[in-house]
DNA sequence: TCTGAGTTTCTACAATGTAGAACCTTGGAG
DNA sequence: CTCCAAGGTTCTACATTGTAGAAACTCAGA
């Protein structure tokens, strides 16, 4: 991905989201974890709107229970992270780190 | 937003920007950290937004060289973190690494 | 069939990120 | 001293991402 496809700090929480739960992912679960894990509380029109805009840039996949692509409001939409979704991640992941690698803890950020 | 101010990912880097440069840090120095850190290109008009949106925060604060706060059009305007900035900065980071602590690298992100 | 819990979708809007041109300030050349 | 160029800041306009909750839908069980 050329440079420029950069994620938000809430796409990156969806998509670690989507890792942790891997086969099992859907929205309201993906929603819960990562509630749980940050002590946040998270819209869950928040989750579906970052989910979509995922899908659309080609990062995420959606199916239903079945494994058809189709879905038309189903009780459950599952998705899974693919691989651009992966390298994108991981891109936003190292900026983050290579601006923060070596600040002193004393500073009060490490 | 439930208990706290969530940062954006550039909101970070910039926030970092301005922990590496310490004293000396103002607009086109931090873009150009940002750029020569992580390969990326930035525009002015971006690291100055969010520096006027991160100082009515109150995350940050700027003077001109001599001090004072007032700026109107000064060659150089400098800025600092303030505390509440470096515990936003936290937050966020901290929610980044609860969703990413103990993933496995072999499966793409670590 | 009816109902309710769980899930998804929708609409509307707020906040954050992007882009580059216009403008200001300072130091140095002339 | 005047003028200019380089470096820096501000501005305008718009794109993308984040927030919020109500409405609609599915499915299992009474």
């Amino acid at each position: 991905m050329g440079k420029g496809e950069y994620l938000g700090a809430f796409e990156q929480l969806v998509l670690f989201g989507l890792i942790r739960l891997g086969e099992n992912a859907y929205g309201m679960k993906i929603r819960r974890e990562i509630e749980a894990r940050t002590a946040r509380d998270v819209a869950i029109g928040a989750v579906y709107a970052t989910l979509d805009r995922l899908e659309v840039k080609g990062f995420i996949s959606s199916r239903d229970a079945n494994g058809a692509e189709c879905r038309n409001g189903k009780a459950r939409r599952f998705f899974r992270i693919e691989a651009p979704g992966i390298a994108a991640l991981n891109e936003s992941r190292d900026a983050l780190r290579a601006m923060a690698r070596g600040l002193d803890p004393a500073r009060g950020v490490a």
